[in-house]
DNA sequence: GCAATCGTCAACCGATTGGTTGAATATAAG
DNA sequence: CTTATATTCAACCAATCGGTTGACGATTGC
């Protein structure tokens, strides 16, 4: 909820976590299957998924006794475009920025058949 | 010199290291000069730069008595890429986007004198 | 040579972090 | 109603963090 810089990287910061999102990024689940593959408490999940909450990376809506999980990717954006700020590095990939170009805007190149 | 996802997160975590970050943008400084604007002791601040080196965000050669930072931006790239891989959120904002077509390819619409 | 400048080191401090355990709360199922 | 399941809460712990202070080691300038 707090969505700052500061909460967002420190969220991201722990390989937990990240793990976490990107299981996420997969589908929703439930806290529970969350914590399947990790060797470490239900307790010690539920923390993490407290920090990913408050950083607003996934919200959690409980459903029955069932609380669901739910990446929540935009929350990385103020992140990402801070980090963009130092862009030496390509801004997205360049042939990510070309399928844009051809999907959105149409730009009849297709250079690949 | 570690330079993993979980050294350069935990490094962006904090405001004062992101602000020297942003200093450096500028141009590369002594020590003493980097901490000037910090309401904090010098050893903080070369804590500070300790964490940013370590994360190798940031290099420092010591030349006579001063020891000069630089900016490594690089060091931002695989946590950048990692995020993208979440890039549900538009890949930079289409606004950046066209920024970055004029900047970088000269697509000369100059839509601003 | 001596004093000032640049920067780090070491010891310390309180707050936060990442983890544990055991008890407690809802909800669901038999 | 009773039991099992899903999740959190509270207390605790060791380790790390961000900061301070004071002493210290280089390097420079007079």
């Amino acid at each position: 909820m707090a969505q700052t810089l500061d909460t967002v990287f420190a969220a991201l910061a722990d390989p937990t976590r990240r793990a976490i999102l990107q299981m996420l990024l997969e589908d929703d689940m439930a806290v529970t299957d969350v914590a399947d593959p990790f060797e470490m408490s239900l307790a010690a999940i539920s923390k993490h998924l407290n920090v990913l909450t408050n950083a607003g990376l996934i919200t959690q809506e409980k459903r029955g006794r069932v609380k669901w999980c739910k990446l929540e990717p935009d929350a990385m954006k103020a992140a990402s475009v801070w980090m963009q700020g130092f862009g030496q590095f390509e801004p997205v990939n360049l042939d990510a920025f070309e399928a844009f170009l051809e999907r959105e805007l149409g730009t009849s190149e297709s250079p690949d058949p």
